[in-house]
DNA sequence: CGTAACCTTGACGTACACGTAAAGTCACAG
DNA sequence: CTGTGACTTTACGTGTACGTCAAGGTTACG
């Protein structure tokens, strides 16, 4: 029989509430990234390390997948740099932190300016989406123009053999 | 004096009309791309090897250089791989054929063939441009309303201040 | 306790997109 | 005719983003 271990409870070490975390090999499956580029991300920073069963195998929360869905897309589709996510994910840890700061009593000065920075750096995201998104439009533009005038010309060769039926 | 060889007439070899032909040190230049990026688009196909100068140099046309242009549009600004360019612009190939052969007689079959050729390649393209303008449009929401999150957050902030002060 | 399935950390390999250095060629000024 | 700058090819090097073993530890089931 082919044994599947059943999606087991942490055994220690997470963050002792009752999420339910996946192995690396889950987290692959799910995201259709493989395993190694799960390790790779976390080596360069752009997931955070996450908690371990006792035996040292990785436990991913859900959030971890999203995140790592939400790399992919910037990565495949938008065509961002590992360097450049990296950037944006470390804003999203910025955000993390002043949710985290909003419960407990932090200098407010701190908060302001952590809200500033990220702030700032959304601000910069949203300046490059909107970059694109204007090259995707007159790209997508030409493009139609292209298809319409290959309209044209098939018409043009209808209206030829039909004078060629006719003549 | 630093010498400049006067853009100069192309001595032989070029397509024998009065273009303003390039050497490849002025498209580098326009063009924001190196030497070695040309010679290597070139070597892949994504250039039509240029007309030379008797001695071997390169001469462009501006039709190269906008090619150039859209080339780097298509890999940073949109991610695609040299390997996807270079099939976009074996379609646009197709389109000056089909310019071709439409002064000329050639076979009406053929003509059709490379037009449906020429315009399910370029569906797939716009296909492609749409499924990223959706993604870039969802990111864009994400990001605008975390930034109204900031604006929240600063505006507690501003209020909790207020209180103090009046307090 | 055996063992299959799953995981771990290295460490080396690879495809892509060029960078960079070497050694020689070409064009024109002086 | 020589110097200088722009160009040529050849060839090896580099950074990114992983792929691919290898050797071994861990977990769960029978």
């Amino acid at each position: 029989m082919t044994q599947k271990r059943s999606t087991a409870a942490p055994t220690i070490e997470p963050p002792s509430d009752d999420q339910a975390y996946l192995q690396i090999g889950e987290v692959a499956e799910r995201t259709g990234v493989t395993q190694r580029t799960l390790r790779f991300y976390e080596e360069k920073g752009l997931l955070k390390p996450p908690s371990r069963l006792e035996g040292g195998f990785r436990l991913y929360s859900e959030d971890d997948v999203r995140r790592v869905e939400q790399i992919k897309q910037l990565q495949t589709l938008l065509g961002f740099t590992l360097a450049d996510i990296k950037e944006m994910v470390e804003a999203e840890e910025i955000k993390s932190q002043i949710r985290a700061e909003y419960r407990r009593d932090a200098e407010i000065s701190e908060r302001r300016a952590k809200i500033a920075k990220a702030t700032e750096v959304t601000e910069r995201q949203v300046a490059v989406i909107d970059h694109k998104l204007r090259a995707l439009g007159e790209m997508k533009a030409d493009l139609e123009r292209k298809l319409a005038q290959y309209r044209t010309w098939t018409q043009m060769l209808d209206e030829l053999e039909a004078a060629q039926k006719s003549g």
